[in-house]
DNA sequence: CATGATTAATTCATTATTCAACTTTCACGG
DNA sequence: CCGTGAAAGTTGAATAATGAATTAATCATG
């Protein structure tokens, strides 16, 4: 690591920004699992539902599924088998590589993501999206989007 | 809730921000925690060593610590219980009102963190601040700050 | 000044996350 | 081919988070 001398501390304006992205963060992700709750899903198995029912077939391989959601193989792995026995989704084995997994969307977890997503979309809008100016959301990507490749880039494996 | 139709989908720019904002959230408390690793704390553990090493006193009202780290009591007190036993805090009772309690830092507590915030500051800037110019940093804060604000007002009890 | 409602905080049970250890399969250099 | 190392995924134990129920003190008011 580097030595503290020289390192500068915040200046408000940073401190200030610093501290409303974090708290827009985590209220946000309250307000969406709140939103979400009255359909006995959670955030995490919305993003699930989301990848698999835009991929190929709806399905992915495990590793692609946890890549894509950000989260280690583990934990994913706890998180299908409880989706599993929700009936949303199951595993399917992998011919062309007999280590691999599929997790593959069911009827039922189709249905569920047809259902929820309306809702879950018009949250998203009322909490995050609409509060913004198309020029000001635009010039939210924009700046972000670096942020979210340097932090890629360094990221372990999880 | 709202019936579905009258909500329009996500325009592609409003996804791609939306996305790259979660990516963001999730990528940057992976690495200030892993950054934070090394000295033995965590995110939420170092959260509740600023607010109370910034209080009066160096000590604030269980309620008053878990409004302002937007924790539910019941985690607040669990988390307090685990960092007592690390030695960083401890619990004091509240004499104006004995249903209350104080959370104290410790001068073991002090000391940590005046050793590892220059660390974290300079994780907060090499993963977040100094990555926008200072005219986006401000543009961030101001368009995020409704929304943070948004959000505080529908928070229930968490 | 009694009592019903509220507030502060904790506890207990359930569920989720993490981390390391493990199994199976694949890839490929000798 | 054979063996060694890496990759795909799971498992299990330990730790953390959640939510409902609980205890205890305070407040408000008739």
């Amino acid at each position: 690591m580097t030595t503290d001398s020289d390192t500068p501390w915040l200046t408000d304006q940073e401190q200030r920004a610093w501290r409303t992205h974090l708290d827009v963060s985590r209220l946000l992700m309250h307000q969406l699992e709140r939103d979400l709750q009255p359909f006995g899903l959670t955030n995490n198995d919305y993003e699930i539902l989301v990848n698999l029912s835009e991929a190929e077939d709806r399905r992915l391989r495990m590793s692609d599924l946890a890549t894509s959601t950000l989260q280690s193989k583990s934990r994913l792995s706890h998180q299908i088998t409880r989706m599993e026995n929700a009936g949303l989704v199951r595993r399917e084995s992998c011919e062309s590589d007999r280590r691999g997994l599929y997790a593959v969307l069911t009827d039922e977890g189709w249905d569920t993501m047809r259902r929820v997503a309306p809702h879950h979309v018009a949250s998203v809008r009322k909490h995050f999206i609409d509060l913004f100016t198309p020029e000001d959301l635009e010039a939210l990507r924009t700046s972000l989007t670096p942020v979210a490749e340097h932090l890629r880039s360094k990221r372990g494996s999880l």
